[in-house]
DNA sequence: CGGGTATTTGACGACTGTCAACGCCAGTGG
DNA sequence: CCACTGGCGTTGACAGTCGTCAAATACCCG
């Protein structure tokens, strides 16, 4: 466990988060979470601005986030980073398959952010003796699939303006089909940084602040310090070439 | 199953392969395997540049990679495409989660190739009811997701000169650990024309070309029509940032 | 031998990165 | 209350990697 995340004295059952739904939690089977004895279903909080995890250290817990924005990335030898994914609440982070001894992927809090932790070992039992936790697990990591094969497709293929679109369109769908948006939708939080979204699209902070610009003048968004607004949804799933088939 | 794809008269049992022990069929519960009324695990063979399946089609089979290269891709509006994968021998191919009814990539055999189809429905069923398959499609997925990251990091961070270095060491290591490689393992199999090089890379035909020509110059690799022979695999392995943690 | 495909090279242009500076805002401490 | 500070956003000028267009050459298969 990483010495800058702190577990609730409290024991806080994850049963009790508004997530709970979609959350890996959901199909972990119920000798598990009641092995109260073993303590081993901890709620963890993490303030923003502090790493879950770091590449390259020991993979000995996964996490499903309940509450708060993640970004995953992996560093790269020049400093820069490359974001994976920007980790909303009822994802599941930090998985590695047995003989993985080290985590390939660092995990920064974006905001303050509750998880709940498993031991990977005991992941890899359950997964071996419960077929219902394995399909799950299995319908998951397809779905991460598919969303980091697009990643590649606009990392590859699309122009910056292309990449910034289908970025903002993704987040907008993920919200809204965790029911994460208010009552007009076409307002969202938007805690990420510039340079974070540079981060996610292979761009410089300094060419992200262009295209968003350009974006704005457009009239397609105006994101602001906490917020977005998205003035004109259809042209930017146009302009990203968003198609919301594989967005869970 | 595509119209292009041709079933063996024969009906013969991927048993026979050589990948065996590699692939899921390993897995594979025996009652399915000896369900001889149903054929289900039919062998097929595919020719060089012809699609296994293409991006949109149904889902309705998943397949093992018994022999040869394949190129797992998506396509971009403007008529390229990246490059997701490379299948060698023993790859799966095609897995889609339930609930999923079409493919979001295509895949295109490089040389003539073998392969192993198991429908989806079934898949999904053998899924939830066989926990130690469910185990090892989720190992195989996460070591496809780890490659997947890798691929990002490159295509968003890398210059060309590292992805085209980034890839052919991994390339080399994966026919190494597959001993795929013959006595002289500084000589591999290359089957890949430029351009696909490119589609994997991000970057078009002609600066593929010109990448490749100042790596030949350096002394790094010389790449063949049918072979590439590495020169000097340190300096390879550093200009690529490859370190083999990653590679199956 | 011929036609299609793949490779190679050159000239040019554009998208994006680099460097540098400034402004804005929030939090902090005097 | 105000100055200070650090992080983030914004803008401009310039450079470089890589894409585009075009053409010539080499290679493979029938």
């Amino acid at each position: 466990m990483p010495k800058s995340l702190e577990s609730r004295p409290d024991k806080q059952r994850c049963a009790s988060c508004p997530v709970r739904e979609r959350a890996l939690f959901q199909v972990v089977p119920e000798e598990y979470i009641n092995d109260a004895e073993s303590n081993r279903t901890d709620q963890y909080t993490l303030p923003a601005r502090r790493h879950l995890y770091e590449e390259g250290a020991p993979a000995n817990m996964a996490y499903t986030l309940f509450d708060g924005w993640m970004l995953l990335y992996r560093a790269h030898s020049d400093g820069g980073r490359q974001g994976l994914r920007i980790a909303l609440p009822g994802d599941f982070l930090g998985y590695m398959p047995p003989g993985e001894t080290s985590l390939h992927h660092s995990a920064l809090a974006i905001t303050d952010s509750i998880l709940c932790g498993f031991k990977q070992d005991d992941l890899h039992r359950m997964l071996d003796t419960h077929a219902g936790l394995a399909s799950h697990v299995t319908r998951i990591q397809a779905r991460y699939m598919a969303s980091c094969q697009s990643a590649m497709l606009g990392l590859g293929r699309k122009s910056a303006e292309q990449r910034i679109a289908y970025l903002i369109a993704e987040l907008y769908y993920r919200l809204h089909n965790r029911q994460q948006l208010g009552a007009d939708d076409s307002i969202m939080p938007f805690p990420i940084t510039q340079e974070m979204l540079g981060d996610m699209t292979g761009l410089t902070p300094v060419h992200t602040n262009r295209v968003i610009r350009k974006l704005r003048e457009d009239g397609i968004f105006t994101a602001e310090r906490h917020r977005l607004v998205i003035h004109d949804l259809p042209r930017l799933l146009e302009i990203g070439e968003f198609t919301n088939l594989n967005v869970e």
